[in-house]
DNA sequence: ATCTAAAGTTAGCCTAGTCTAATATATTTA
DNA sequence: TAAATATATTAGACTAGGCTAACTTTAGAT
């Protein structure tokens, strides 16, 4: 006889790929909201930003090109795609929702600033709709 | 002159030991539920819950016993320190905090155990805090 | 125009988390 | 109990994401 042990994978959860998706909306993010504050997005905005070192920056920024959601040259600055663009879009307003949602149940600005950065890659598009209906 | 660059790092997201964290906890949690059905937990019963290899569980339950969170000897079954038991628990509390909370503004079952799954390790003790009083 | 400081790149290292394939040990069942 | 099946471990590979140190290029100040 066959004795399965426990068998109902509660959810599959694909960390690595989920993360990389995560780190490439973050950056999208960042490159869309400091290029509103100025005209060309560098290395060194991004590193600032994240907190993490030029070389990091230089290596996430290879990553983006190669999925196609910004074009940089060597030695020059970062530009969203339309893919890019709309990608950093889409973020934004999850975030936003997510944001907005969290100040109406009463978290304060400081706060829902970080937990709507946390959240908003791990919240579907079904539970987005209820909080965007309910700010 | 010095010209700054955009120079407000909106956040700090320390990304590894923030990951590292949360497959430990998602692990403990997992142990911790697997032993409500069963009396031993071990490697195939979590390869099956993750939905991974057992080399992967192989690695990470050695991540576990590292970092004191379980213990366990080659072939036998996986066991939660008291550091560990700890830890689910606390897990466990918040993933519940949480799952209720979708629950209650209306999110379904299904889709509100897969993103509380997400969020839980994304959500300040303010928040769950706000969220626990609104159950 | 030149020199220096800031920014960008590269190389090399590390850990986490995943995989497959090969091997070793346990457990079932005939 | 021996053979077959299930489970566990190991080795080796890969990607992501981080670091430092050394080097190159760009750009600001004199």
């Amino acid at each position: 006889m066959k004795k399965t042990r426990f068998s109902s994978p509660k959810y599959f959860k694909l960390s690595k790929k989920q993360n990389a998706n995560e780190i490439l909306e973050d950056y999208v993010e960042a490159i869309e909201e400091i290029s509103r504050e100025r005209k060309d997005v560098k290395n060194i905005d991004l590193s600032k930003y994240f907190g993490v070192s030029k070389a990091t920056v230089n290596k996430n920024i290879k990553r983006l090109i190669k999925a196609k959601l910004v074009t940089s040259e060597k030695y020059r600055s970062v530009h969203l795609t339309s893919n890019g663009k709309k990608l950093a879009l889409d973020s934004n307003i999850r975030h936003e929702i997510v944001f907005k949602f969290l100040r109406k149940i009463g978290v304060p600005k400081k706060i829902a600033e970080e937990d709507s950065e946390g959240m908003e890659h791990h919240i579907s598009s079904y539970t987005l709709k209820i909080m965007k209906s309910l700010i």
